[in-house]
RNA sequence: GCGGACGUGGCGAAACCGGUAGACGCUGCAGACUUAAAAUCUGCUUCCCGUAAGGGAGUGCGGGUUCGAGUCCCGCCGUCCGCACCA
């Protein structure tokens, strides 16, 4: 008998793939399509176990669908613009498309070497002008349709650095390189409206029944649609020849709670009161100090500065309300400006407590009505209104509607929706992304470079050793003339958000002429992506741009699929245990060894800490790399570990022992192929086994419940072995060939060829499941006491309840166990169990 | 701060509609084969009491519904993810 031998096996099997072109999908095929996608990576330099994982899922599901007898569209390709590449220019003098490319490079080959089922003649990389260009084209269609527009926004501003940061690069407010305090600096940047859909976007997660309940209730909050008043404050002043300030809020029934008002720091009053104020001007730099992220700016301490400007309640002109200046009030939602009810939310509360307001109770805690609200956790419960006045006794719901009414009424508010969602800043102050298709003249304004222009390439020329964007400092491609008058124009220096090179790769992975972004009837051909697998960390912005543009395309004519993608999975992190030397430096893996139960270090062997399992990440070192791995084990022991034990959502513990150990069972799975001897005559129990497997793993690999399917092949090739030779065993092997093809693919072909068969497994049909093998006639009855199992028997399947309740009084233990006692009640679940209830 | 999820043996987990908790894998232990080792094979492996037969406890914690709860309900605790310029 032959072992199986990897390395001489997964590159020929590879190869005659590849040479077949069995991956390739065809587009004139007239078998059910199937469009089966991973999430692309980014091309970091090497692949790593996230990906492995991503892509052996994506793998197994693509190999079965062929199988079932689907053309599939697997392609893969590269989201090869960011900002990393950038950094190795500066810090390793590298051009970033040079060093993006032979990323590229190393990172298909190490695709390549694990057997993914991919279609590699439709690869691309979104940082080449193929793709860019095309991009800038619907970019400009866009534009022609009204969904582009400039506005001025914030950004992350280095003082010392003199450019903008990425959110990932403000570490505790201060620049990560400089260490410099980072300012919020006002740009005008290009945005897509988003906005407009924002409904349609709502609307269309009820239909999305093949993604998880958690992405769509996160995009819901994330579009955050909620229906409220927006109504005007009138003020004991005029600012900006204007008396009104005008508030939103979600809750309007909490009126008579209010007691104070807060503006945004860039709102137009505190900007106006600083003009005229040193302190306010210093306390609204001092809220404009730190980064732009939301986390940032709402876990910081609520802080606040009293205009002195009062605010009269809308409904008892002389109950004034103080007017404050506060960093917790976001200008991008709402109007910039809302009432603070200190008793039922929290961050009013905070805020009352700290500046000495008072905090009245106006919705009821169960039977706690006192107007005076103690203690320091507000109420955001249900309750009746109580000291609201004619809101007395309502529920919120009702409350929040009669003061609608009433506002609408007397003409000071009216009821409004308002979303969460605000428009796509998509320009990004930095080279190494698309150049975004406009030329700004002074006469005609921002205009669009003609699409005979395009691509507008980006410059090879530049250097990074000055922080900013060489795009500003290369006049040679920034100077140019405007495309309507022919005047001295520049070109737009910033470029495009990565995320729009993200949000339609998809399509043009289905479709790929040269001289369009994509056919419409091709791509409609493949779409929508049938299941699309990646990880959660996208749930929200990625997979809501994509929606977004999909639909953007809609609107003008190009597409006629409005959501990309039917079925959505997220998968799990690789973890792994992370270790630590007495000083705290962190060691990798293969720095370490075990002896015992410790853990010491490989060469020294100094004590080490082994710690927590977290997710891989290159700080805490705790990192393996797929290569070596592939080569010592081979591609399908690396997979079949991918899929086994964790469920895919969940995450995967990487362990030396479970690489071990799915080694192992590649080696048995060839010894019971190659070993088994032909018999006679048939092994009912085998057959059934079988049969159960087969329709277990079908519904398993449709659910990308990798690793249920994983242990009913266990159980299989249990059975297998242990069963004598007979026909029903040789079908047995021949079978489980076709199950672990999509997961084992090289052991398959090989065994395939083995066994005798003609062809490659990759294009064998899937095993049929013949119901009539399923049956079971002898089943396990539980008997319980009380709900406690105390015996168990077995009964021939169909039995009748009397006859099941006769048998379980008939148990000698059960008898022991009632000592003479009559029972109660008896319940009988036919085939499963009997219950006393004595 | 806001939003979302998750929690079952030493470990990863399974358990379909509320019906025998721990399938399957890893680890560990014992044994077989071997001059020896590796590989392989066999058995055991939730915890506690007990030589055993057997008994008791048990699905993060505290309550509840039910003949019966890992599964349903209420309240906690812990961990992880996202928060619009990381991708």
């Amino acid at each position: 008998m032959s072992r199986f031998n990897p390395q001489a096996v997964d590159r020929r099997w590879q190869k005659a793939w590849e040479t077949a072109g069995t991956f390739a999908a065809d587009t004139a095929s007239d078998k059910p399509k199937s469009y089966v996608l991973e999430m692309f990576p980014y091309p970091s330099g090497r692949i790593h176990m996230g990906h492995v994982r991503n892509y052996t899922m994506g793998d197994v599901l693509a190999r079965y669908k062929r199988m079932t007898g689907h053309e599939v569209l697997h392609p893969m390709g590269w989201d090869a613009f960011g900002m990393p590449a950038e950094n190795a220019a500066m810090e390793k003098k590298v051009h970033p498309g040079d060093w993006t490319r032979a990323n590229i490079a190393a990172m298909r080959d190490q695709l390549k070497s694990l057997g993914f089922a991919l279609d590699w003649s439709r690869e691309l990389a979104t940082c080449e002008p193929d793709y860019y260009g095309q991009e800038q084209a619907l970019f400009l269609d866009l534009y022609a349709a009204g969904l582009v527009y400039r506005k001025e926004s914030a950004v992350n501003w280095d003082p010392v650095d003199m450019t903008v940061l990425a959110n990932e690069q403000v570490i505790d407010g201060k620049g990560w390189r400089s260490g410099a305090t980072v300012e919020r600096r006002k740009l005008s940047q290009w945005f897509l409206k988003i906005t407009d859909f924002a409904d349609d976007l709502l609307a269309g997660l009820g239909e999305l029944d093949q993604w998880p309940d958690k992405v769509r209730l996160m995009q819901e909050n994330w579009i955050g649609k909620s229906r409220g008043l927006r109504f005007r404050f009138t003020l004991d002043q005029r600012i900006n020849g204007q008396s009104n300030l005008q508030v939103f809020t979600t809750r309007p029934d909490t009126i008579f709670g209010a007691s104070f008002v807060a503006v945004a720091a860039d709102h137009p009053l505190a900007q106006k009161v600083a003009e005229k104020n040193a302190d306010a001007q210093a306390f609204i730099a001092q809220c404009q100090a730190g980064g732009t992220s939301a986390a940032d700016i709402e876990s910081a301490e609520k802080l606040g500065f009293d205009t002195g400007i009062t605010a009269a309640h809308p409904f008892q002109p002389e109950w004034e309300l103080p007017v404050y200046i506060a960093n917790f009030v976001l200008m991008d939602y709402g109007t910039g400006a809302v009432f603070g009810v200190p008793a039922h939310d929290q961050r009013d509360l905070d805020f009352a407590r700290k500046y000495g307001l008072p905090v009245r109770r106006v919705v009821a805690d169960g039977d706690e009505t006192a107007s005076d609200f103690e203690g320091d956790e507000a109420w955001s419960g249900e309750g009746a209104l109580v000291n609201s006045r004619f809101l007395d006794g309502m529920d919120i719901e009702d409350a929040k509607a009669a003061v609608i009414s009433r506002a609408e009424e007397e003409g000071w508010g009216e009821g409004t929706t308002e979303w969460r969602l605000r428009d796509w800043g998509v320009s990004r102050q930095r080279y190494w992304g698309t150049p975004i298709p406009i030329i700004h003249c002074e006469d005609c304004g921002p205009v669009g470079v003609p699409k005979d222009q395009l691509p507008v390439v980006l410059p090879e020329d530049v250097d990074f050793d000055t922080p900013g964007n060489p795009l500003d400092r290369h006049p040679s491609w920034k100077n140019v003339d405007c495309p309507q008058c022919g005047t001295a124009a520049r070109r737009e220096t910033d470029t495009l958000d990565t995320f729009v090179n993200s949000s339609w790769y998809f399509i043009r992975f289905a479709s790929q002429p040269d001289d369009k972004p994509f056919d419409k009837a091709e791509a409609e051909s493949w779409l929508p992506v049938g299941q699309y697998i990646g990880g959660v960390e996208h749930a929200i912005l990625h997979l809501l741009y994509a929606r977004f543009w999909t639909r953007a395309l809609n609107r003008i004519g190009m597409l006629d699929v409005k959501e990309p993608f039917a079925g959505l999975f997220t998968q799990g992190m690789v973890t792994h245990e992370t270790y630590q030397m007495g000083d705290g430096s962190w060691l990798s893996p293969d720095e370490v060894t075990r002896e015992g139960d410790d853990w010491v270090h490989i060469e020294h062997g100094e004590p080490v800490k082994a710690g927590r399992v977290e997710k891989m990440s290159k700080s805490k070192k705790n990192v393996v790399d797929p290569d070596p791995i592939v080569d010592q084990y081979g591609a399908d022991a690396v997979r079949w570990f991918m899929l086994s034990d964790s469920p895919p959502e969940r995450d995967l513990p990487w362990s030396e022992a479970g690489i071990e150990g799915s080694w192992r069972f590649t080696q048995r799975l060839w010894r019971l192929i190659d070993g088994n001897e032909a018999g006679e005559g048939e092994d009912k129990d085998l057959d059934r086994k079988l049969h159960q497997t087969i329709e277990g793993i079908g519904e398993d690999i449709e659910t990308l419940s990798f690793n249920k399917a994983v242990a009913k092949l266990y159980e299989l090739t249990n059975a297998i072995e242990k069963a004598a030779a007979s026909e029903s065993r040789t079908v047995a092997v021949r079978t489980i060939v076709r199950l672990v093809a999509p997961m084992v693919p090289h052991l398959a072909e090989q065994a395939w060829e083995a066994l005798g068969e003609s062809g490659m497994v990759a294009d064998a049909p899937w095993p049929n499941v013949d119901p009539s093998l399923l049956v079971e006639d002898e089943v396990t009855i539980a008997i319980q006491i009380n709900g406690k199992l105390r015996d168990t028997l077995s009964a021939a399947k169909g039995t009748s309840k009397a006859d099941l309740e006769a048998l379980a009084l008939g148990s000698d233990k059960i008898a022991r166990q009632l000592d003479g006692n009559e029972p109660k009640k008896i319940i009988v679940v036919p085939d499963r169990l009997v219950n006393i209830v004595a």
